[in-house]
RNA sequence: GUGGAUGUAGCUCAGUUGGUUAGAGCGUCUGGUUGUGGCCCAGAAGGCCGGGAGUUCAAGUCUCCUCAUUCACCCCA
């Protein structure tokens, strides 16, 4: 066993699994260009002020959840815990925000201080949007209806949406107060947990998992809606009927809140039976205030993000791991010493065709250059030693049929740019 | 941060009431007569039994600590 070991919640991800992780990245950025979204990469390490402010100073992610040191010259930095405060930065920072609508896409590791669990880790990734410059519930509708045909693109069955809203600033507002207010007439009632969570956020009772939490909150606690302006009211029902529209289903459930502060209005999850209890494939929502808390111009916005570990295992259970393997078109077996550098010179024009050739480099047995030639599923094998030197040919070998005949340099570029097509 | 389960070969796991030199399957490597893969056969490599302390004549096995994995809570993606 090696001394040294990656750090507990983080993980390496290698072959064949990876492939797996290219081939969705790749897919999952041409869905979002689809969208007309375009990349942005932000830094990784971000002054700690950024997401104190943004995210809030009473969500568990600032309180207890953020890898925090100081550097050399005593400023406090903080690993990225979620994309959406980056991109708002570094939007604004560019004044890439004006008149115009923008849309943004970014894929990449975020990081949490917590307990490793089935579905979380410390270093984990996301693939995400954010859309800035509008306020339409249309935007609402469309971001949703990407975030669900990528996972149908993906070929991923069995996700759920939920959806909820919890209206403008003051509806919101209006609405913690009263909770707040019929809850305390409760207090004896609820869990522990709850109890706490009645004064540092007070939306979290909605969600509890207990039981007799969850009874308290359908016969004696109001919901937001009773809280929503007329407003508010019709930016939500013009999001579900869009939604209805495009024929996407989705659940009502006005229990569902988010830990991140900036939320606004709609707000949405979608979760997926093979995950286990960490079942949120991701998840996003509106946030209205967040570019203008920051100190930007009043900005209307709506994201989601998705986590790539989760998706990872929910296409894993769906599909069979044996089909990440990473083949190549060609293997090329070399007889003697010096057709090693003759092979690796044809190698060398068949790569600059596009075409993935394997060699060995170090002279090896012709038994166990057939055995790994086989183990990387090549399809053909060229064969190069004294018999064919003194013809001017390689032997051409199909590993299908077993099948093999002599072919001069030109015939095998012509072969293979032919298969290529 | 809290609670439960689990740490033996690269992987999946055996290992008796503590008792000689720690095992299997898969994988890897090398062979099975001149230069041909898969199947088959033979052989080899590969282990500080997670780490440390203790009990004992004797610890993979018992006790404690620690680290890690895992599941759940919490929270979130």
């Amino acid at each position: 066993m090696n001394e040294i070991q990656s750090l507990r919640g983080t993980v390496d991800i290698l072959p064949p699994q990876s492939a797996l992780w290219n081939e969705v990245e790749r897919k999952v950025r041409e869905h979002f260009e689809r969208y007309g979204y375009e990349n942005i990469r932000t830094p990784i390490i971000e002054q700690s002020e950024l997401f104190m402010r943004s995210i809030g100073e009473d969500t568990d992610i600032v309180e207890k959840e953020m890898y925090t040191f100081t550097d050399r010259k005593g400023r406090s930095i903080t690993l990225r815990p979620e994309g959406t405060a980056c991109v708002v930065r570094a939007a604004m920072q560019h004044e890439l925000l004006g008149q115009k609508i923008r849309k943004f896409y970014y894929m990449g590791p975020m990081f949490r201080y917590e307990r490793p669990q089935a579905g979380r880790q410390r270093q984990f990734h996301q693939l995400g949007v954010e859309m800035f410059g509008t306020y339409s519930p249309l935007a609402d509708a469309e971001t949703i209806s990407m975030m669900v045909r990528l996972f149908e693109m993906l070929g991923l069955k069995g996700v759920s949406v939920n959806i909820n809203t919890l209206g403008d600033k003051e509806s919101l507002e209006k609405y913690r107060s009263v909770l707040r207010e019929r809850a305390r007439a409760n207090f004896d009632k609820f869990c522990p947990d709850c109890q706490r969570r009645l004064e540092r956020n007070v939306l979290r009772l909605l969600d509890c998992k207990v039981p007799t939490c969850q009874e308290i909150f359908k016969n004696d606690l109001p919901s937001i809606k009773d809280c929503l302006s007329d407003e508010a009211k019709k930016h939500y029902e013009t999001v579900l009927r869009e939604l209805d529209a495009m024929g996407i289903s989705y659940v009502e459930k006005p229990q569902l809140v988010r830990g991140l502060d900036y939320y606004t209005h709609t707000i949405f999850e979608v979760t997926h039976n093979s995950l286990g209890s960490q079942d949120a494939l991701g998840g996003g929502g509106r946030y209205n205030d967040l570019v203008e808390s920051m100190g930007g111009a009043p900005t209307g916005a709506v994201g989601f993000a998705i986590g790539e570990e989760r998706l990872m295992i929910a296409l894993s259970a769906i599909r069979g791991e044996e089909e990440n393997v990473c083949s190549t078109d060609l293997f090329m077996v070399s007889m003697d010493e010096e057709a090693i550098g003759e092979n690796l010179v044809l190698a060398d024009a068949l790569r600059t065709l596009g075409i993935s050739v394997s060699l060995l480099p170090e002279k090896a047995s012709v038994k166990s250059q057939f055995r790994q030639a086989n183990a990387s599923q090549s399809p053909y094998v060229l064969i190069r030693g004294g018999d064919e030197r003194a013809k001017g040919v390689w032997n051409l070998k199909d590993m299908k049929n077993s099948t093999q005949k002599e072919v001069t340099k030109e015939e095998i570029l012509a072969f293979f740019k032919e298969i290529k097509k």
